[in-house]
DNA sequence: GAAATTCTTGACCACACGGTCAGGTTGGGC
DNA sequence: GCCCAACCTGACCGTGTGGTCAAGAATTTC
C-alpha cells in the first residue's frame, strides 16, 4: 500500500536500523569535532556510540562514509537556512538580521557540526569539494541576485555580495569553531547567554550598519 | 651522494643547523596546514624537506616538539601585529583600518599558518593552551582598554571590544582558513588581486562604519 | 516452523605510523 | 694528522589503526 516514507511506521527492523545509524552519527559528530578525520578512531566513536566496532562497518563501510554523513546533514541545514531568509521579497534589513541572528543560533546548539564542516574546508575541502562547487556556488549565485537587487532599489550600499557573505559566515562560526580561543580570552568561561546576545547584536550591527542599512528590525528574531 | 644539500650555504656547523631546521619547519608548516596534525607523518614532511626521516627526530626529537615550534613563530607575528597599529596615540580610524589591513595581508601572504593555528584552536588548543590563556588574554585586555579610550572620548560608537575582535579575527582570517570554499564559490579560480582589494576594503568598511567611524583614512596602508 | 534475510560481534589481520639505534660521515680544534 | 663531537641515515620495532570475517542471534517471510 502507498505507506509514505516520510514518518516511518516503525516496524523493529526499521526502527533498529534508524536507532544505530543515529546513534552512530551522534556520536561520529562529537568524536570527528573533537580530532578532526584523522585524529578521530572508529574505537572511539564506537564506545562513544555504546556499540561494537564491526557495527559501525556494517552500517557505513568505511571511515569516510560515515564522515561524509555526517557533513551532509550539516550542509542542507546551513542552505536551507540561507535560502529561507535572503529572499527578494524581504527588504534587507529584515533579512540579513534574520539570518545572522539564525545563523548565529545554529553556532550556538550545534558547534560541533560546525567545526566539523570548518576542519573540513581548512584541509582543502578534500572529501566535499565536488558538493561545494555545485551546490553552494549555485545558492551563492542566488543571493548574490537578491543583494544586487536590494543596492539598485536603493535599499543599501553598494557592497559586494560575495565578501558580504563571507563576512557573516565568518564571523557568525566563529563563535562554534574558535569557541576555544574565546574562552580563552574571556577569562576562561564558557560564554553566557548575555554575552552571546551582545556578540549577536554586535554582528547585526557590523553588517547592517556597515551595509549602510538604517533601520534594523528589532522584532525579526529566530 | 648524488644528492647536493637544497640549502648547502657552504659554512660552519651552525650554519648546517640552522639550514636543516628552517628546511624542516618550512616543510612541516605545509604539511601540517594540508593535513593537521593527525593526518600529517613526519616522513610525508622529511620527504618535502628532501631529508631523511631520522633527521627530523634528531633536530626536533618528536612530532610534537616540531608542531609546536611551528606555532609558536605564527602567534609572535600576529601578536605584534596588533599591538603595533592598537595604540591609544592612533585614531580609531587610522588604526583599526590599518591593523585590518595588515591582517588580510598576513592572510594572504602565508595562508599555511594561519591554517595550522585554525585547526588547533577548532580542536580546542589542547596543545596551545597555556600559552593562549597567558598571552593572548594579556595582550587582548590591552587592546580593550583602548578601545574603551576611543568611545569614552567619542571616537567610535559604544561597541563591546571582545566581540569586535572575534569579528575582525574571523573576516580576515577567513580568507586564508577557508580558501577551498572561497574558491569554489568564486568559480573555482584563487583569488586574484583585484578581488582580494574588495574584499579588505569590504573588512574595513564593515568595521569603521560598523563601529560609527566617520572618516576611514585611506592613506594608511601596510 | 523452517528458510531467508538482516543484524551483531569477538577475534583477527595487514600495514602505516612515530620513534629508536647503531654505525657511519663530516668538520673543527689542536 | 688525529680526535672528538656534531651530524646523518638505513634498517628496524612496537603499537594502534581501519577494515574483514565467519559464526551466531534476531526478525521477517513463506
Amino acid at each position: 500500500m502507498p505507506v509514505t516514507r516520510a514518518v516511518p511506521a516503525a516496524g523493529p527492523r526499521e526502527t533498529i536500523r534508524q536507532a544505530s545509524t543515529a546513534q552512530i552519527l551522534a556520536a561520529a559528530e562529537r568524536v570527528f569535532a573533537a580530532r578532526g578525520f584523522h585524529g578521530a578512531t572508529m574505537a572511539q566513536i564506537a564506545r562513544e556510540a555504546g556499540l561494537p566496532k564491526a557495527n559501525l562497518h556494517y552500517y557505513f563501510g568505511t571511515k569516510e562514509r560515515l564522515y561524509r554523513a555526517v557533513l551532509e546533514g550539516i550542509l542542507s541545514l546551513w542552505l536551507d537556512r540561507a535560502a529561507a531568509w535572503i529572499t527578494p521579497a524581504r527588504d534587507p534589513g529584515t533579512a540579513l538580521a534574520g539570518y545572522v541572528r539564525a545563523k548565529m543560533a545554529d553556532s550556538r546548539d550545534r558547534p560541533e557540526a560546525s567545526r566539523i564542516f570548518a576542519g573540513e574546508v581548512l584541509a582543502g575541502a578534500p572529501r566535499i569539494r565536488d558538493y561545494l562547487r555545485i551546490e553552494l556556488r549555485r545558492r551563492v549565485a542566488a543571493h548574490a541576485a537578491v543583494i544586487e537587487g536590494w543596492i539598485a532599489a536603493g535599499l543599501m550600499d553598494p557592497v559586494a555580495p560575495a565578501p558580504l557573505f563571507f563576512a557573516i559566515w565568518a564571523m557568525t562560526q566563529t563563535y562554534a569553531d574558535f569557541a576555544a580561543k574565546i574562552e580563552v580570552v574571556l577569562d576562561s568561561r564558557p560564554i553566557g547567554p548575555a554575552e552571546f546576545a551582545i556578540a549577536t547584536e554586535t554582528v547585526v550591527r557590523l553588517v547592517l550598519q556597515g551595509c549602510g542599512i538604517r533601520k534594523p528590525r528589532e522584532g525579526d528574531r529566530t
